[in-house]
DNA sequence: CCACCCCCTGACAACGTTGTATCGAAGGCC
DNA sequence: GGCCTTCGATACAACGTTGTCAGGGGGTGG
């Protein structure tokens, strides 16, 4: 039926011209509503009606077109839908440090669940720490008109998000604040923790403890530091930079750095190792040399109850802080437009290791 | 300079009565081609040439573009420059299990940084081991027109991905063969590992070796199970119901099923377990117990060098597994037309534990 | 018998961008 | 000086979909 307008697409005139090679031997064009259409003899609106199981049309043209659909192998195009309608693209960005890391890919778990709970996709990317990156992924993100916007922020200026939140693409930062730019923001007490876990070892009698960090370029360690201080000038108990160490990487650094701490005078009685990574070093070297040291490291991690040793976690949840956070998120995708909230979540001493 | 054109946008007739309201005080829309071009005072066209760096125009020009766009807050739409140019969307999709268990975020964070060399995002989904809701995404996917697709398949027939194939939306199937569909297929030698597993237990003396897995069900445990099963018939040894224990979902019931076979007349005198869940739940057991049984688990895991007994894991690169992967996804997406290729990643026995 | 209304369907424009054709002006050559 | 080329910029259509409106047909009530 209607055999016509297979090719005077162009209209009014000089049509003829346009295209002279895209309706070559094309392999396998996908089928948009218009090969629809044609295929099941009616019009395009009338295959929209269908697709959007929106009311009155008829079984028979219904069948019709539901059978030519199938035969054609069409798929609605969302990008075009999205874009005629000015509807959300049902897409959300996630921006994270390194997916490998759990804390990270539980964030990222969470984040598709509820996701998908809202219909929603989720695109996931990693920064690698590198501001720039972060803000080309951002850039990026933006541009494909996503709804909303988790981030864990690697840069210290965010203002160049403002146009964005502005018009309407909200964005909640998770584990670190945002630079310059007021917005939705949950965070873990890093401060409070680390005050908890020092505490616990002055409580034992510890006066001598080591202090193992990465870098305090991360806001996070820069609170953790911050909480052990406040800790040990609370007890009384002066800084000494000997029983610092920074630039632990990984555990193999942090086993060097206890061995050198261990072997100096006045060797520390206990540790406070500030991320999970340098626990494991610090245990490891401590199970090395069957010595009983009390240790206190901050993040719980996976089969930390299997460690050789008896230790104390800070631990907390990552779930709930990425669930806060992505609730948020949804609720201004829904336009809430109350004043940004930042939300900070407890920490608890944990006995992890076997006996 | 040529202010009309702002509102007769309609054309020809009767403009009047569309969008009485859609140019109300519309809190904060986003700025277009036209807006700048408006505020720049050239053309639309010149906008495009200027943001997509294409040549002929005058400096002179470009500079007010390029104050108009960084004023008003443009944002090239993506999906828009998509729909038009009919190029690639940029974007390509992962389906796993679930996105927190540390094998599957490995493949999600390597897809996702060679996502970022060719200048792609990943969309990461979890299809939860269920089969609805994965042929669901992959249905969202394909109707977001990605470039590709990287899918860890939990259901039987993908027959329904072919149309989408055929259209030139490549698909890779890591870790579990695709059923009802030729396809690109990265596997680990399940059935090999497991035989070289067993192999060892029985070097080592045994006769009597338990078994312990989750399901049959999942593809990647036949294999294993086969493989187990070879390996004891090759060396004589008949299978003894009593030494399989089947519906082991996690460590606890791991290290319940091994407290039952160790109870049993004629128990075990070593272990065989078919995933590191299991293995973590037979260590802690044997721990517990104080008992030196040997143990060979397929799949090593994180801190398995510090768990508190020697043991032997049947290790295979995850990494390796998924850049295999993704290299041949985004051969596919460069064009490449060969026939599909099925490769199967080795792997290798590795002493862990502290001793 | 006519007016009216409801149900169904289709024509057309519009979303924001890019490809193509076109057009005016400037410049070089005969 | 006239013609051709090149540069610089514009107008217009098109991508695939949905919102709006108009129109045809049939039934119902006055």
């Amino acid at each position: 039926m209607s055999a016509e307008a297979s090719d005077q697409v162009g209209g009014s005139g000089a049509g003829r011209s346009a295209h002279p090679v895209r309706r070559g031997p094309e392999v396998a064009r996908r089928p948009t509503m218009v090969d629809v259409a044609r295929h099941a003899g009616v019009s395009i609106k009338t295959v929209s009606r269908v697709i959007n199981n929106e009311p009155n049309v008829q079984q028979q043209l219904i069948d019709r077109v539901l059978a030519s659909v199938a035969e054609l192998g069409f798929r609605r195009n969302h990008l075009a839908r999205t874009l005629r309608s000015g509807q959300s693209t049902a897409t959300i960005g996630l921006i994270i440090e390194d997916l490998a890391n759990p804390f990270y890919s539980t964030i990222a778990a969470i984040a598709a669940e509820a996701a998908a709970q809202h219909e929603t996709l989720l695109i996931t990317a990693s920064s690698e720490e590198d501001p720039q990156r972060e803000q080309q992924l951002l850039r990026d993100l933006c541009s494909r008109r996503v709804d909303g916007l988790l981030v864990v922020p690697a840069g210290y200026d965010h203002s160049y998000l403002r146009p964005e939140v502005e018009m309407g693409t909200p964005v909640v930062f998770l584990d670190r604040p945002a630079g310059g730019l007021l917005a939705d923001t949950v965070l873990l007490d890093n401060r409070g923790g680390a005050q908890a876990g020092v505490r616990r070892l002055v409580e034992h009698g510890h006066r001598r403890i080591g202090i193992l960090l990465d870098s305090v370029a991360v806001y996070t360690m820069r609170e953790r530091v911050g909480g052990a201080q406040e800790a040990l000038a609370a007890a009384g108990i002066g800084y000494d930079e000997r029983l610092v160490a920074e630039g632990v990487h990984d555990p193999d650094t942090a086993a060097a750095a206890v061995a050198g701490m261990l072997a100096a005078d006045e060797p520390p009685t206990a540790f406070f190792s500030l991320n999970n990574r340098i626990t494991v070093g610090v245990l490891q070297e401590l199970w090395r040399r069957k010595s009983q040291v009390e240790v206190v490291g901050f993040d719980d991690f996976e089969l930390s109850f299997l460690m050789p040793q008896r230790f104390t976690v800070v631990s907390y949840d990552t779930r709930q802080l990425a669930r806060t956070a992505v609730d948020l998120l949804f609720q201004r995708i829904a336009g809430e437009r109350s004043w940004p909230r930042t939300v900070t979540l407890p920490t608890t001493l944990v006995e992890r290791g076997l006996s």
